[in-house]
DNA sequence: ATAGGTTGTCGAAGCGCTTCGATACCTATT
DNA sequence: AATAGGTATCGAAGCGCTTCGACAACCTAT
C-alpha cells in the first residue's frame, strides 16, 4: 500500500502539496505538479478511500435504493441502475446498492454512518415510509418516482399522467370509443405505487374529456392471468376496439390471445403499450408505445444529486414528457356493424 | 454527528471500551455493556464508516461488477445482484455497484483504494481481461461464471455442460432424434462467454453419445429474428421434433411462430428452455425447463467471499447441478410417417 | 526603495475509529 | 501468604488523508 507520504517523499515535496496536486484546491507550479504526478504513476499510488472519507467527511459514494420485489419492470430497474452507476462515475462517485429489504433503516444507517454522501430512491410509493426520515436527516437525496407530498424533495419521473392522456388521445383520434386498460398486478395498486395511479388518473380524465369509455383491469403477468382478464374485458365490453397495456409481462400473452381468437391487430383491435422500447420492438407485433426513459431518468437523478452535493441545485420536481411512437399495432377503429 | 467519544462520555467509560462493546473483541462486563448500549441508543449513535475503514483497514463493502451490456439475461442479472446485496447485508457488508464500463481499471481502483474488501465479478468471459489483474492484486474475489483457466480463482456457476447434457437426454429419452438448439445472440458466442460455449459443449457431446442429430443456431431475441432462424432450421432439418432454447427473448416468439405454423407443442414439437423459472411458467405454454438458479448463485458467491475475507475458505470451483423441471412443452416424439 | 499582492509550499492539527500494551482487581492455586 | 492467571478497563498511538494558517519568494505599483 503506497501512501501519500511516500509519494511526497519520492517527489521531494510535502504531503500537503501532493494532496493539493490531487484535489486542485490550491495552485501548484507546473514543475512541482509534474514531479508529483510522475511519482504517483511510478509508485502506483491510489488514495485510500477510508482516510479520504474521514478527513474530508465525504465518501464520494451515492447510495441507490432499489426495490426488493422483482415483480415488475425488472429490465427498467436494471437500466436505471446501470445508468445511475455510469453517470455517477463520470462525476467521480461510486454507487452503493441498497435493497428495499432494510426499509427505512437503511436510510438511517447510511445517513448516520456517512457511508454515502447522498441517496437515490427508486420505486417510491405515494406515501412512502422513508420520506419522513429523509426529510428529518436532511440527507441529500433524489427520488425516482413521485410521492403524494413532494415538499422539500427532489423528484424525477416520467410524467405518467401525461402518458395516460397521450395513450387515450392517440386511440380517440383514430375513432376508438371503447378502450380497455390492462394494468399492473393488483398488488401494485394496493401498494399505492405512484406511477400506476397517476397513469390511471391521466387515462381517466382524458377519456372523460374525449368521451371515451374506459375499462381498467389490473392483471398479473403471464398467459393464464391474461387469458382470464381479457375474457372478462370482452365479456363486459364486447365493443372494445382499443387496448392500452401497462404491464410488460402481459404484452406478449395479450398478443398471442388476440391472435388465437382471430382478432387482428390493428384491424380489429388497436394496442398501445407503456413499456420499454425493447419490448415494443421485439414483440410479435411492433407495438405503438410510450417508452419508459430509464436511462434518462437515471442520468437526471444523478445529475440533480451531484448538483445538490455541490451546493448548487434545489428541490424540484422534474417530469419527463412522454413520447408516443406509432408502430404497427394501432389503426382506425373498425366501423361498427 | 454523534461520535464514539461522546457515547463514551455519556456512559462514563473510555472510548476504547465502547469500541470493544461494539466489536465484541474483548470481554466486557454485562453492566458496562448495558450502560454503553443504552447510551448508544439514547444518543442515536452510528459509527462513522470512513473512520472505521481507516482504523481497521476494512471497509465492510463488497464490490459487484455487473456487465454494462443488457443484451441478455437482464432479469437474471438483477436477481443475482439483489441476492448478492441481501446476502451481503446479513453478513454486515454493503455492496458497491460497478459496471463493466471501467473494465479492468475498476479492479485496480477498488483494490488500490481499499474501497471494497473483496469483489464479485459477473459475466466472466472465458479469457477475461480482468483476471490477470485479479490474480496480481490478490484482491479476494469470487467469479460468477467460469473462465477457461481457473487456477487461483474461486468460481460459482451453474453447471452449463451438465445443463446441455440434461436437455438432450430428456428429449432423447422421449424418442427425439433431430433436435435444434436456438442459442443466444451471435455476439454472445463471439465474445466467448463461458456459459454459452459450455452449454453447447454439453449438448453436443451428449448428443453424440446418444445418437441425436443436433443443429445449433444463434439467435438475436425478438420475433423477427426468431422467424428467420426457425425457418432456416426447419428448412435444413424438416424432421426436427425437439427444440432447446437458451435465450429468454426468443422463447415467446418461438411459441407464437410454432402456433402460427400449426405445429402443436408438445404433440408435434417438444420445447425445452434454459431460462428463469418465471419465464418458463409465464410463457403461453408451460415450458419444460432447466432453471437458472440466480438467487442461489448470488448467495453462494457472497458466502464464499465472506469466508475468504474471514481467512477461512479457499479457491474452489462450485458448479451448481442443473435441475430439469418437466412441464407441458415436452412429450414423446411423433412417429415418422 | 518600499508597501502590498500573488503564488507556491510547508507544518501541524485533526477527522473518528481500532488496537495494543499496561494496569488494577479478583479468584484459584500452591 | 505469595503467586499465577483471568477478567475488565483505560490511555495512547496511529490509520492516511485534508485543510488551515504561516511564510518565503517573487512581482507589481507607487
Amino acid at each position: 500500500m503506497v501512501t501519500l507520504a511516500e509519494v511526497a517523499q519520492h517527489a521531494g515535496v510535502s504531503a500537503s502539496t501532493v494532496s493539493y496536486v490531487l484535489s486542485g484546491k490550491r495552485s501548484i507550479s507546473a514543475n512541482t505538479r509534474q514531479r508529483v504526478e510522475r511519482s504517483i504513476r511510478e509508485l502506483g499510488y491510489h488514495p485510500n478511500a477510508g482516510a479520504r472519507a474521514l478527513a474530508s467527511s465525504r465518501s464520494n459514494i451515492i447510495a441507490l435504493m432499489i426495490p426488493l420485489r422483482t415483480d415488475m419492470y425488472v429490465p427498467v430497474m436494471m437500466e436505471i441502475a446501470i445508468a445511475v452507476a455510469t453517470t455517477a462515475r463520470t462525476h467521480g462517485y461510486d454507487v452503493l446498492l441498497l435493497t428495499g429489504e432494510e426499509g427505512p433503516d437503511a436510510v438511517r444507517r447510511v445517513a448516520g454512518s456517512g457511508l454515502a454522501d447522498g441517496m437515490i430512491l427508486m420505486d417510491v410509493e405515494l406515501d412512502d415510509e422513508r420520506l419522513p426520515l429523509l426529510r428529518a436527516t436532511d440527507q441529500p437525496s433524489v427520488l425516482i418516482g413521485l410521492p403524494s407530498d413532494t415538499t422539500g424533495l427532489t423528484c424525477v419521473d416520467l410524467d405518467f399522467r401525461a402518458t395516460g392522456a397521450l395513450c387515450v388521445e392517440h386511440l380517440a383520434k383514430q375513432g376508438h370509443q371503447d378502450v380497455a386498460v390492462i394494468g399492473e398486478a393488483p398488488a401494485v395498486y394496493e401498494r399505492h405505487t405512484g406511477f400506476a395511479e397517476r397513469t390511471l388518473d391521466g387515462l381517466r380524465s382524458r377519456a372523460r374529456e374525449l368521451g371515451v369509455r374506459l375499462l381498467h383491469r389490473p392483471c398479473e403477468g403471464g398467459y393464464d392471468a391474461m387469458a382470464v382478464t381479457l375474457a372478462r374485458i370482452l365479456d363486459e365490453r364486447p365493443d372494445t376496439s382499443g387496448i392500452i397495456v401497462q404491464n410488460e409481462s402481459a404484452v406478449e400473452p395479450l398478443l398471442a390471445l388476440l391472435r388465437q381468437q382471430g382478432r387482428a391487430v390493428p384491424e380489429d383491435v388497436s394496442v398501445v403499450a407503456i413499456c420499454p422500447d425493447q419490448v415494443a420492438t421485439q414483440a410479435s407485433v411492433r407495438l405503438t408505445s410510450v417508452s419508459l426513459p430509464a436511462q434518462e431518468m437515471g442520468r437526471h437523478a444523478v445529475e440533480h444529486l451531484v448538483a445538490k452535493l455541490a451546493g448548487r441545485g434545489s428541490d424540484e420536481v422534474v417530469l419527463l414528457a412522454p413520447e408516443l411512437t406509432v408502430r404497427s399495432s394501432t389503426g382506425p377503429a373498425p366501423s361498427r356493424p
